[in-house]
RNA sequence: GGCUGCGUAGCAAAAUGGUUAUGCAGUGGCCUGCAAAGCCAUCUACGGCGGUUCGAUUCCGCCCGCAGCCUCCA
């Protein structure tokens, strides 16, 4: 039975669908205006987690993540690269999808963008409009009124009155209230705008999100998903505006990531001590940074480091190496007790950390088999890459992983050349010449492990 | 000021009212020409103070410390 935390009621409840065996599932993704980092990672992983999860628990899963492809970051960037932001923004998804693909993240299933839900927003205004929501304000902009919205705070736990609008940035003097948010905005001169019954303008930032969810799952669905940040005022202000122009309940079940951390402080773009998808992949192989991000719960923060990394390949080089020169067979059946126990981990709020647990000890059975009861090396082995498969991780040719990528193949040839010399040297009896070249070896970061039938395999450090 | 959440061994990270987490690192052993990998064994814990309980790291209260949100942020 597969139980969820849900931010609304800050319990773990079971997950009940709407549908029976249906599940739909939103997540805010990005703003694209720049290369993803670590914490961005970490939505996509974690949600592709969920969704692989849903899937294998045979539910029909329709997971929708959204791309913010128009605010005022977007146009101030565009502006300071002199670029058209039509262009900008394409190359920063092209950008982010190879990002996800590395990261072995699936592609959802709906990807909509705000641009291209203009009608829809439209359409969402229009009604809160109607319904007095929402207001003209004296510049112009369109607000939406939170006063007159009476759940407002549910999500978060705030109270308008405790709210302290204003201490860190100017209220705007054309709101009535000062947490009234923008819902339709009005374009300067040269600023990307579309028509409106309110005049030239663009939609605001949450308002998106209420139309592209309700538009592709429904007035209400099961559940919506993002970053810890987003709960307030995002997230909240969704609720308010898809609640308030359908009359019904928006999403049963709200899900929040923790974040990424750097010296115990929130990785974000405003601190600026962010590291960045790409730049983090030159430096550690794509299934070491899922590694590492499904290493810790998904509500916990996440220290990022090198030494977590490094910590992170070690530990996913074990799992490997268990692999390592084991037939898998495809049809075989995964061992039901491991299984059962990576599914209690899995249906507990998606415990990662716990499921991981798991598969290590799977392999060090698998190792122990290898050497006591060789008839269950098939089984334990399939069973490791089949539950590792749902975390998205352990799908490489072992050797592949632990040879490295990106270095030329010439230096592999020449490892394996100095390797038979050493071979030779070997049989020859001959250590201090064995022992020179594994040395030279080791100062390239190539480690060599002989085993018992004499050959020899290595692998990157 | 208001609202969340967290504080576990050298590091990372889970669960749990009484019994082994797990990974890395350390120590001892097996294996090996020596290593590496692997296997076996083993040392380091539950922020502080009270309360509930036969028993609390686990539940409750208070305190201390940390982080996040209350502006855009995943």
């Amino acid at each position: 039975m597969l139980k969820i935390y849900n931010t609304l009621t800050r319990k773990k409840e079971l997950f009940q669908p709407l549908v029976a065996g249906k599940v739909g599932l939103y997540v805010c993704g990005m703003t694209v205006y720049d290369y993803c980092h670590i914490g961005h990672a970490r939505v996509m992983v974690v949600f592709d987690t969920v969704a692989r999860y849903f899937r294998y628990l045979n539910y029909e899963l329709t997971y929708v993540r959204n791309i913010t492809d128009i605010d005022d970051k977007i146009i101030k960037r565009a502006f300071e690269n002199g670029e058209e932001y039509g262009r900008l923004t394409e190359r920063f998804i092209d950008a982010m999808h190879e990002d996800e693909r590395a990261l072995s993240v699936l592609p959802p299933d709906i990807e909509p963008r705000a641009t291209q839900s203009i009608n829809d927003i439209i359409t969402m205004i229009k009604t809160l409009v109607a319904k007095e929501l929402a207001y003209v304000g004296t510049n112009g902009d369109v607000f939406y009124a939170v006063n007159n919205f009476k759940d407002y705070g549910q999500l978060s736990g705030k109270n308008l009155d405790d709210l302290q609008a204003g201490e860190r940035v100017d209220v705007d003097l054309a709101k009535r209230n000062p947490m009234d948010f923008v819902l339709w905005k009005m374009a300067k001169t040269n600023e990307p705008a579309w028509d409106s019954p309110w005049g030239s303008g663009r939609p605001g930032w949450h308002i998106e999100c209420s139309a592209m969810s309700t538009c592709c799952l429904g007035n209400h669905f099961d559940i919506h998903g993002g970053g810890m940040d987003l709960q307030f005022p995002h997230h909240e202000n969704e609720i308010a505006q898809s609640e308030g122009a359908t009359g019904e309940k928006f999403v049963n079940l709200w899900m929040h990531n923790g974040f990424v951390r750097v010296d115990d402080e929130k990785m974000s773009k405003s601190l600026g001590n962010f590291f960045t998808v790409r730049e983090v992949l030159k430096q550690y192989q794509p299934e070491i940074i899922r590694f590492f991000i499904l290493s810790s719960h998904y509500r916990s923060p996440l220290n990022y480091s090198d030494e977590q990394l490094n910590d992170a390949g070690t530990a996913l080089t074990r799992l490997y190496t268990a692999l390592r020169g084991v037939n898998i067979v495809a049809d075989e059946i995964v061992d039901e007790t491991y299984k059962t126990r990576f599914e209690q981990a899995m249906n507990d709020d998606f415990n990662t950390p716990v499921g991981l647990a798991v598969l290590f000890d799977l392999a060090r059975d698998l190792n122990k088999a290898k050497s006591n009861d060789p008839e269950k090396i098939s089984i334990l082995a399939t069973s490791l890459r089949q539950l590792a498969g749902l975390l998205g991780i352990l799908q490489n040719d072992p050797d592949a992983f632990m040879k490295g990528s990106g270095d030329n193949e010439s230096d592999d040839g020449k490892i394996e050349q100095q390797i038979q010399e050493r071979l030779n040297a070997k049989i020859a009896k001959e250590w201090l010449l064995a022992d020179k070249i594994r040395n030279e070896l080791k100062e390239q970061g190539v480690i060599l492990e002989d085993s018992p039938d004499g050959t020899t395999s290595w692998r990157r450090d």
